[in-house]
DNA sequence: GCCGATGCTGAAGATCCGCTGAAGACGGCA
DNA sequence: TGCCGTCTTCAGCGGATCTTCAGCATCGGC
């Protein structure tokens, strides 16, 4: 399990460091906001444990900036006993957890623990392909940050392709998936969403990532067309 | 905060579920072990008060089998003053807290608290989404600064779409959570709700905070429409 | 270039889905 | 018990959406 900590606090970042380590946990260190946030969005941790108050970057920053670049590490805050807290902004912000420093380390061990296990079962949910992006949960798809209405089976179409990304998929495993139907149904059903959807999200971008392999389906270009 | 009370003396049951309630819990009660694990179980809950004299299955079993099943809500044991009480037990099964009878009232309220911040409960008190405010404690919203007057089910709706705001949620899972009904109810009663909902919070202001997400259900607008 | 197979697309009718007002049921409270 | 606010059920409306169909375009092999 990876994570990163981000603290100033050197003696205590090197303390969390071995007792992590010791504890299993393959860990990074940040010393302020800004290395944190380039290190966050270079690699991919499953826990983040940020301190609130950070030179050049606070926590909370941090923390909304990698939530806008779309990271979906859990995130434990941690706040100093007399800093000015704000649990409200801290879990607007996107944190998942906080703790307030003093803190017994069990503690923290168990809370990242917990928090890695919520992350892990969390489903995933937004797929970037380039500049094309579909949420899952939020079930919504934006081409260049421009938002796209799409109809039910039109989502569900794309978030079936979206799923396998570079793989051609046949349109009998879509009409099984995305209708539950027979083996018997009418493919047509399906060229005729495909239709729809590229007149929503290809065309009027000048895109292609809707591509026709032929005698085997479609396949939803990886870098969005 | 949701709050389960186990406890068999119905007399006591009943007084801490109106103190309880009283003070912004959400209490549901049982009054075996048994109830008590299966209600447990099906609902997160983030505390749960425990007494260990129990019919069917004692405290410490149904405690020990919570945690065997994954639950992570905060566990408070209440001992009897003469019973017989093991601490090193208790701890071991799992619990986080014990308290003996008979016991102020307000250091459980106190204890309980104490136990769910520790726990770290996710759900942020307050969900701010542009100008509309849900605090899921006070039971209160606000749009733009001004009160608004919600029923409970309408409340418990919007409390329920705010946790997850900005994501769809199925009539289904509303049913589920905010009727705790089975999966064969009515969505046209969400629907009925929903368009109250929107009388209220959107309609006024010439807003669309409550959007709706065809064939898949409801969505917050994470900005407040 | 021809031809069959495959895929695309516009139109139209049928269907499904969600919204809403109203009526009655329910429950708390005096 | 009667009142009042709230909740659920019901039915109809209106519109979005789905499917079917038919004709046309495109592709690949010859």
């Amino acid at each position: 399990m990876r994570v990163l900590v981000v603290e100033d606090e050197r003696r205590l970042a090197q303390a969390l460091r071995l007792g992590l380590t010791a504890e299993g946990f393959t860990v990074d260190l940040a010393h302020d906001g800004l290395t944190g946030l380039a290190r966050a969005t270079d690699h991919a941790y499953d826990v983040i444990v940020l301190d609130i108050m950070l030179p050049g970057l606070n926590g909370y920053r941090v923390c909304s900036r990698l939530r806008a670049a779309g990271s979906d590490a859990g995130i434990l805050m941690l706040t100093a006993k007399d800093g000015e807290w704000d649990e409200a902004e801290a879990l607007d912000t996107g944190a998942d957890d906080y703790l307030s420093k003093p803190f017994s380390f069990v503690v923290l061990v168990a809370r990242l623990r917990a928090l890695a296990r919520r992350i892990g079962t969390r489903a995933p949910r937004r797929t970037v392909l380039g500049d094309l992006v579909v949420d899952s949960a939020a079930r919504t798809c934006t081409r260049a940050g421009t938002g796209i209405a799409l109809t039910p089976r039109e989502f569900a179409v794309l978030d079936h392709l979206a799923r396998r990304a570079g793989e051609a998929v046949s349109k009998r495993e879509i009409l099984e998936q995305v209708w539950d139907s027979g083996p018997d149904s009418d493919p047509n059903t399906v060229e005729v969403h495909i239709s729809a959807l590229r007149r929503k999200i290809d065309t009027p971008f000048g895109r292609a990532a809707v591509q026709t392999v032929r005698g085997a389906g479609y396949r939803l270009a990886a870098d969005g067309g």
